[in-house]
DNA sequence: GCAATTTGACCCAG
DNA sequence: CTGGGTCAAATTGC
């Protein structure tokens, strides 16, 4: 892989996406250090987003081979291209050709939250599974011409695996409805419980509904808890899909992740001067450690 | 009453 | 004709 590359890149942008995850988590595990450094956590939260959309954006863009068809990186898309439709009043228009589907991501459990806000518009049976496939539209769809969609169906039982297929490019405000959900993290975490979560600001965004396996649920009360449990565990669902560049990233137990000891300075892993509106300049990714 | 979901009908490519 | 994707009226939930 040569230096500099789009696919180096979009490494270094995830690698740096999860360097800024972990300073997070140790902030959030010490509530004293909520506020603490150079950067807010809010930054920090909206650094981290940035990285991960930056770097689905550069992989989904670039030419692919077929086995690297779809990306199964994570569920952002921000990726600046012109709307698929022009004029929703008539049907079906909409270019469903071999570029359409962007990525899909294989999960062991629904989708709860991948950033954008989705509404539900169909659900069909579908002849080869047994379980219905769900059909989602981003619900700026109307508000901001936005022609993202997407498909879920549960495509395997046992263990269950929930496929979420991303079709079109988002041309709503990149990080529209995330910025409204970090806006909550940077509250000042005086509470010594919530100082362990991150709360998202949606309350109640929508019940979960079990029956057709996906919803937009991110409840209040179930706090997302960012644990190196969690990490291990999305490193192990990752590392059985078949992209092998991202496997090799997001399954290293060790090797390619600095160290996650709680022993690590933080200053030492995070430089704040990384942090940047301008997420086009990646080479600056290179003045970091990995 | 409004907004989101459900679900049968409709559309269309293969 | 068939299967998959979308529409839109009906239903549900807040």
């Amino acid at each position: 892989m040569e230096m500099n590359s789009p696919h180096e890149k979009a490494v270094k942008a995830i690698l740096y996406g999860h360097s800024c995850a972990m300073t997070l988590k140790r902030r959030l595990d010490h509530s004293k250090m909520a506020e603490a450094g150079p950067v807010s956590s809010y930054e920090l939260a909206k650094s981290i987003v940035d990285c991960f959309s930056n770097a689905i954006s550069i992989l989904s863009d670039k030419p692919k081979s077929e086995d690297d068809q779809f990306s199964v990186l994570s569920s952002r898309d921000s990726s600046p291209l012109p709307p698929p439709q022009g004029s929703p009043s008539k049907k079906r228009k909409i270019d469903n050709t071999n570029s359409s589907a962007n990525w899909r991501d294989d999960s062991p459990d629904p989708i709860y939250f991948d950033g954008y806000l989705w509404r539900k518009y169909g659900q069909k049976c579908i002849k080869k599974s047994e379980h219905q496939r769900s059909y989602y539209r981003c619900s700026y769809n109307i508000d901001h011409n936005c022609g993202a969609r997407k498909h879920e169906q549960k495509i395997k039982d046992n263990p269950p695996v929930y496929r979420t297929t991303y079709f079109g490019h988002h041309t709503c405000k990149t990080n529209h409805n995330l910025d409204a959900i970090f806006t909550s993290v940077q509250e000042p975490l005086d509470d010594s419980k919530s100082a362990q979560m991150i709360h998202f600001g949606v309350k109640d965004l929508k019940k979960e509904s079990p029956s057709n396996g996906f919803s937009l649920s991110v409840k209040h009360e179930e706090d997302i808890i960012i644990s190196e449990q969690n990490m291990d565990q999305y490193r192990e669902t990752t590392s059985t899909i078949n992209d092998q560049d991202c496997q090799h990233v997001l399954s290293s137990p060790s090797g390619s992740y600095p160290p996650s000891s709680s022993s690590g300075s933080e200053s030492a892993e995070f430089d704040p001067d990384l942090l940047f509106d301008n997420l086009d300049s990646w080479d600056r990714y290179d003045q970091f450690y990995f």
